[in-house]
DNA sequence: GTATGTACCTGTTTGC
DNA sequence: TGCAAACAGGTACATA
């Protein structure tokens, strides 16, 4: 599951290994990766081909590969999406959707589309190399120098949502996925049905650090586990299994009041929260204290 | 513009 | 043993 650290890694990793390659051939093995390509999968794979790749940029969970003409290779890793530097003669992957042979700076090697699921995809954005317009409406990253703390502290309590879908919100602050959000909130001790506009501006201040935390620590120890033997750039972090405090422990102790852990369904997916610590919130009222007076 | 719900997708796990 | 349902979740889109 791909989330911000996660892309990072894979970003530096092509960053290192495909600068300067030029791609000769493509191969579209299924056309649902490249559904977001409106020339299908033939006009992708002719856009593609005889470009050199000239850098691996990323935008939250987006990253793209600007190209000598201006495009850009645009992907998403979704929820199981896996881009592999391979040699020509290692076997196909069980779920290899998309192959690029590239020449060059990488030479005799392929660059490996492989994705489970198929929740993520490649397409050519066109004028995309600085950045894809596809993607102009996904804020930046709590990593990102530029990422502005007092807009998104002023955005989050301007509305009622509850702050972790407000946190899942890639047009609110990028890159923070459902396990990273569970840990930045517990982490912040909030529970994440805390309406946004019922918090201090110290609250979600102390939970975007959190959130860069939480990132940062993933960064760390991902960023040393891809670099292998045989080039492999790839999304697996090995992170989950370490230093969770919250996601996927329903039942478990809580590591700072020893209360069990909660789960609870949100949004056709999982929450989970320490009952103890992120009390779940009182109800808003519906009805007004005192009615309006009418005109 | 905001709030909320759902489709998409397939391998694995769980339950009967 | 075999089958069906549940589950995982990022994003785009639909609806109110």
């Amino acid at each position: 599951m791909p989330e911000l650290p996660e892309v990072e890694v894979v970003r530096a990793g092509l960053a290192r290994h495909v600068l300067g390659a030029t791609i000769t051939r493509v191969d579209v093995l299924h056309p649902r990766p490249v559904r977001r390509d409106l020339r299908g999968p033939a006009g992708f794979a002719e856009a593609l081909t005889g470009r050199r790749i000239e850098s691996a940029r990323r935008r939250g969970k987006y990253l793209w590969l600007p190209l000598d003409n201006g495009d850009a290779m645009l992907g998403h890793l979704g929820m199981s999406g896996q881009l592999l530097v391979q040699p020509p003669d290692a076997p196909d992957e069980r779920h290899l959707r998309i192959r690029l042979v590239l020449e060059g700076a990488a030479g005799g090697r392929e660059l490996r589309f492989v994705d489970q699921r198929m929740f993520g995809g490649l397409s050519v954005s066109a004028g995309g190399a600085d950045l894809p317009p596809e993607i102009a409406h996904i804020a930046r990253d709590p990593l990102d120098p530029a990422f502005d703390d007092a807009e998104f502290v002023r955005r989050v309590r301007r509305r009622i949502s509850g702050v972790k879908r407000q946190l899942l919100d890639q047009n609110l602050v990028s890159g923070v996925g459902n396990i990273y959000a569970d840990e930045a909130l517990w982490r912040a001790q909030l529970h994440g049905e805390r309406p946004g506009d019922r918090l201090t501006a110290r609250q979600v201040h102390d939970l975007l650090g959190h959130a860069r935390t939480v990132m940062t620590d993933a960064l760390g120890q991902g960023g040393t586990s891809f670099d292998a033997l045989y080039v492999n750039v790839n999304g697996e972090s090995g992170y989950f299994d370490r230093s969770l405090h919250a996601y996927g422990r329903e039942g478990e102790p809580c590591d700072r009041c020893g209360a069990a852990i909660r789960r609870v369904a949100f949004m056709n997916r999982s929450s989970y929260f320490c009952p103890v610590c992120q009390p779940v919130p009182r109800r808003r009222r519906t009805v007004p204290r005192t009615l309006p007076t009418p005109d």
